[in-house]
DNA sequence: GTATTTTTGTGCCGTATAACATATAAAAGA
DNA sequence: TCTTTTATATGTTATACGGCACAAAAATAC
């Protein structure tokens, strides 16, 4: 278990979408059973087959959603960024984990016990609407990915991975290196390839001055051409 | 549009899973809404792209969620069976159909305007709880689906999707033939693989004696041998 | 500061599977 | 019924990508 060290009353503010949902009544019951954690980077947040507990809420920092598949090759199923919330799908199906979460760098989490969360929804309609639209939007996504990652050529689909972690993340001041810096293997990962094929394939877009690497950081600087790639596969 | 011959009263006794969360009250207006309406066999439901109207239910028929992807390859992304529930995610998320759908044979199907349903929704949070299940579980399936289809090999593909029709559908009264009749090209796009290649592996399994095939009529008779095929890759 | 592990970078080879071609069989339509 | 289209079947070829081996560099541990 992670380190327990803030206060719900700390990160409160980023909570206000929820929270805002709520009545000042269930607004007690929520603080008083949510708790705070700290994970430290590559620390496991759950496992896959673990119950799912706790709705989590990622306050601050940034972590990967992945999947064990044949051989044990992972695969990167989403990455989450403040503030997301998450662990609560499995919950909603009655379900064990089917993926696991880890931070992929120091990251804050609220936590809130599933039973507080079911029943809180089915008190309050827009709070379970306000999931329903999460979980909506998430599924699409998610069928959106098996076409992508299945059809589209080694090129398109890091191609696609790096559009999507712009849009995810951001960039820095400089308008083009991406604020997340991912190991080649978890770029792979994400990308349905093997880790070689990740290092060549961005070698070959850095050579084809679309990108720019410097180690982890990777400048965009080619936007049209990576979105064309992405999208001819 | 399809033709609209049947009425609402006729379905209604399919419905009651959904019908019997609703007040008397909700379900004189749920009622009123809905309408029930047939589609012949390849006739499409919606397409991708179109303005999410109606809850749809599958009352009676077959039905298959698909998508296109790069080079206008068809990709089945799952497959509906009475009494199951769909339209639904693409307007709780406020997004046009990132996916079609289409009956694979004659199909009944009760439309009720999504306006109507995100109204009963909101004033019964048990409603809500309805569709939150299935689309947590829809979820799950997805994310699993994704790292199968990428990671598995072309037999432990096509192994799994004849393990889940049967597990969708079920068999007939011999206990072992599918009770749904796919062409090769359907079998090909939900195993994600070629025509070709689920001619040929179909040929494959049952010069293996794990099926039968006579045309369309699949035979599962080595489930043992194929989950071991599936589990592997 | 040195040793050890992990990550990144390249090259080569093997193979799974798509792409293509062509034939037969079945279904649909005239 | 005959014709035309569509689905099924099978063989051949081409290639994208995984697997492996091995450096070099970087990060981490000692």
């Amino acid at each position: 278990m992670a380190r327990k060290s803030l206060s719900i009353e700390d990160v409160l503010p980023h909570l206000s979408l929820l929270t805002g949902l709520l009545t000042a009544e269930q607004r007690v019951s929520f603080m008083r059973h949510a708790s705070v954690h700290v994970y430290k980077k590559n620390q496991k947040i759950y496992e896959e087959g673990d119950m799912p507990t706790h709705l989590l809420c990622l306050v601050s920092g940034k972590v990967k959603i992945h999947k064990e598949g044949v051989g044990g090759r992972s695969q990167i199923v989403r990455v989450l960024r403040p503030v997301d919330y998450f662990g609560y799908r499995a919950a909603f199906a009655s379900q064990n984990y089917v993926s696991a979460a880890t931070a992929i760098e120091p990251t804050i989490v609220v936590r809130v016990p599933v039973g507080t969360v079911i029943h809180l929804i089915l008190e309050n309609a827009r709070l379970g609407w306000f999931f329903m639209e999460r979980l909506a939007k998430g599924l699409g996504t998610a069928d959106e990915r098996v076409v992508s990652l299945t059809q589209k050529h080694i090129r398109g689909r890091l191609a696609e991975s790096l559009l999507f972690l712009r849009e995810s993340y951001g960039v820095e001041e400089d308008g083009c290196t991406l604020s997340i810096y991912l190991s080649r293997e978890d770029l792979a990962s994400l990308s349905n390839m093997t880790t070689s094929n990740a290092i060549r394939t961005l070698s070959a877009f850095a050579a084809e001055k679309m990108v720019a690497v410097d180690g982890r950081k990777i400048k965009i600087l080619e936007i049209g051409k990576l979105e064309k790639i992405s999208r001819v596969g």
